[in-house]
DNA sequence: GCGCCTGTCAACCGATCGGTTAAATGAAAC
DNA sequence: GTTTCATTTAACCGATCGGTTGACAGGCGC
């Protein structure tokens, strides 16, 4: 198991399904059923899916009588973003500006962000 | 294997050394030989992580002699950060105005990400 | 040419992944 | 208390993953 936090999350957001779930959560709460409709496939595997991204901490779990609705958890989603945001600076310049940085780059002033 | 894109780019990022050869990158081009140098692995490991990486368009490759020097593609990051951006708005406002949201949508304007 | 260095390919391995079906759990409804 | 609905667990499956070792290929130095 990848007990890295950052891993797991990206692990997660790794499947088109796990995200369309995340997608639909936007909307509000949904249970499982409701969650399970758009796609062809059974109910264990949408659950399986709900605790993937449940242990990265997209989502949270709630308890209504017998039903287990799912939360989106935005928070998580931040700490990916906050990651991301490191490479910014290497996207947003021009072509020619990163050029030119990854050349000069030879003598010192690396300044990379933290893995 | 995996034709969608996004899942490519996520799934390449949810490895730690994968992470780790980015932010190498971040200094500039790199050998496999460099690039291997801080883990303990063999270095066919590294090269499949580099194709890995390669296949998700986050890396090119060169060919220098007997170098294929490997290169950071930060557009390819972009895309990420484009798909997180939806989200942003879930985050960005406090934890009440989102339960607010969150609750209130019942009724209509779900407005959601696309997957 | 020969050897050396760099890198990849091929085959294998155990572990994890994404799915299945069948059975078990929990709470509500009757 | 039995049924019914919502969900999870267990066991299994084939495919993929992350790593290994060993053989192979390309380009340079001598």
């Amino acid at each position: 198991m990848q007990t890295d936090d950052l891993s797991a999350k990206f692990a997660a957001l790794a499947d088109p399904t796990r995200r369309a779930i995340l997608s639909r959560l936007c909307e509000g709460e949904a249970s499982v059923n409701e969650l399970a409709e758009p796609f062809d496939m059974s109910l264990p595997a949408v659950s399986k899916h709900l605790k993937v991204l449940e242990m990265a901490g997209l989502i949270s779990r709630g308890r209504e009588a017998q039903w287990r609705p799912a939360r989106l958890e935005p928070m998580a989603l931040k700490g990916v973003a906050e990651w991301l945001e490191h490479y910014r600076r290497y996207w947003d310049s021009s072509f020619d500006r990163l050029d030119a940085y990854l050349t000069k780059i030879q003598k010192g002033d690396p300044r990379g962000p933290r893995n």
